[in-house]
RNA sequence: GUGGGAUUAGCUCAGUUGGUUAGAGCACUAGUUUGUGGCACUGGGGGCCGCGAGUUCGAAUCUCGUAUCCCACCCCA
């Protein structure tokens, strides 16, 4: 038998039926908000996600799905989606445009990880991205959207807030923490000394307690933020305490992808496991300008679906539509072309067997059918059906003409 | 990429110190005498015991390899 890859899912059935739940119940909401949709192509250049989500990520680094291709491109499956979806903003030339922007896709990633509960080498991402809007305002607007989205879907979650500076202040904290590292570098752990290299910011939340310890008295971000990036930060934490969004201020939360600045925040849940980033995003003015666009400011956010489909809620399931049944053999070509007429507007579905009453009502409930239709010898001899409302639990016999 | 656990029917799981034909519940299917569903009762179909080697007279059971899932690390959504 062949089967899936690793870590690559088939959705059907009940899970389908969450995830276009969800995907339906967010797009919904991004459109209130004011987004409209983009698709980009699963497959796009490698030096795109080499340019914006970094090299020294491990995004980057071993996780992606890199190919030539029979053109000698290099190539790659998507990793995340903010990549394909400012490259094709440049393209459209919407920066030189002007104005503001604002869109919001689904669709499948691919990263090259060891599999876990909530983390697939195929997963499916709700994102949203947003395009000349310098104020944090609208940080803020998309931290309550996702919220609304999570609140709308019964989903409990932690946010977790914290400012990565910008490029006034970011690169002198940097170096001023390599610094720091290097005086105790001989006492951290392996993972630290590869960190200090690839993502400093990343040492401050070792596991490791002996690192821990060393780390006490290491810069806080939080406390060298330059005048703008401090007063944004602040603006931020009062409008989501006036819009009654609780948050933990995480001055060790890093994005793991190299473009984000000022804003960061990440959605946890308590309820999925270890894998517990159920929403992340954050501001990255300076992305478009790395990808040869015009300098334009933008911030967005991504949701992991298949995360989330564990902690949704479903509302209850209706009955709903019609099931036609014959219990007659000459009755079977006539329910079978009522349920073709019935489809024209109604969930319908066919019986092709004779049976009896009983057995009829049996398909019907089965089905979570609202009406079952039964033609047998008496209908049939009067020209009438007999249909009852499962619901409601009424019956009736009607003329076919009147059906 | 590192370390650990698991894998038996469609699903959830039993399976004795290695010993006849591998079980249960749910699900599926057919009936319970012929026009009233969800219930109940009685039958029935379903298994390369993840896959491949090895030990043994004999392996679901022991050993090794391998795949997948799960847990922790790592990372992230």
């Amino acid at each position: 038998m062949i089967k899936s890859l690793r870590g690559m899912n088939d959705i059907l059935s009940e899970d389908y039926e969450r995830f276009t739940y969800f995907i339906e119940l967010a797009s919904n909401i991004a459109q209130n908000y004011g987004f409209h949709y983009i698709e980009t192509p699963l497959l796009e250049e490698t030096a795109l996600f080499k340019r914006s989500v970094g090299e020294s990520s491990d995004i980057v680094g071993k996780e992606m799905y890199q190919f030539i291709d029979k053109g000698e491109n290099d190539v790659c499956l998507r990793p995340e989606g903010t990549a394909g979806v400012v490259r094709a903003f440049i393209q459209k030339k919407l920066d030189k445009a002007g104005g503001i922007h604002r869109f919001f896709y689904h669709g499948p990633m691919f990263r090259y990880e060891r599999p876990q509960k909530g983390r697939l080498r195929e997963f499916h991402q709700f994102g949203v991205e947003s395009f000349g809007v310098a104020s944090v305002y609208e940080d803020a607007s998309m931290i309550m959207m996702v919220a609304d989205i999570l609140d709308a879907c019964g989903i409990g979650y932690r946010l977790q807030l914290n400012s990565l500076g910008d490029s006034n202040c970011m690169p002198q904290y940097r170096e001023n923490l390599v610094k720091f590292i290097e005086s105790v570098e001989d006492e951290i752990c392996e993972d630290c000394k590869r960190r200090k290299k690839s993502n400093p910011i990343r040492v401050l939340d070792c596991k490791n307690e002996k690192c821990q310890s060393l780390y006490v008295d290491a810069p806080k971000l939080i406390n060298s933020l330059c005048d703008g990036c401090q007063s944004d930060f602040e603006k931020l934490k009062k409008i989501l305490d006036e819009n009654n969004i609780a948050y933990e201020i995480d001055t060790n939360l890093v994005r793991g992808l190299d473009y984000y600045s000022k804003t960061a925040f990440e959605f946890v849940s308590d309820n999925i496991g270890s894998q517990s980033a159920i929403a992340g995003g954050g501001r990255y003015d300076r992305l478009v300008e790395f990808l040869d666009g015009r300098a334009t400011p933008a911030v967005g956010f991504a949701m992991g679906i298949e995360r989330l489909m564990e902690l949704i809620v479903m509302p209850e399931k209706k009955r709903e539509g019609y099931y036609f049944g014959a219990m007659d053999e000459e009755a079977l070509e006539l329910i079978l072309k009522l349920t073709q007429q019935k489809r024209k507007s109604k969930k319908a579905a066919c019986d092709y067997k004779a049976k009896n009453l009983k057995n009829h009502l049996k398909g019907a409930d089965k089905i979570n059918a609202r009406f079952c239709c039964i033609i047998g010898s008496n209908e049939l001899a009067n020209n009438t059906i007999w249909v009852k409302d499962l619901l409601n639990k009424t019956e009736e016999t009607i003329s076919l003409e009147e059906f």
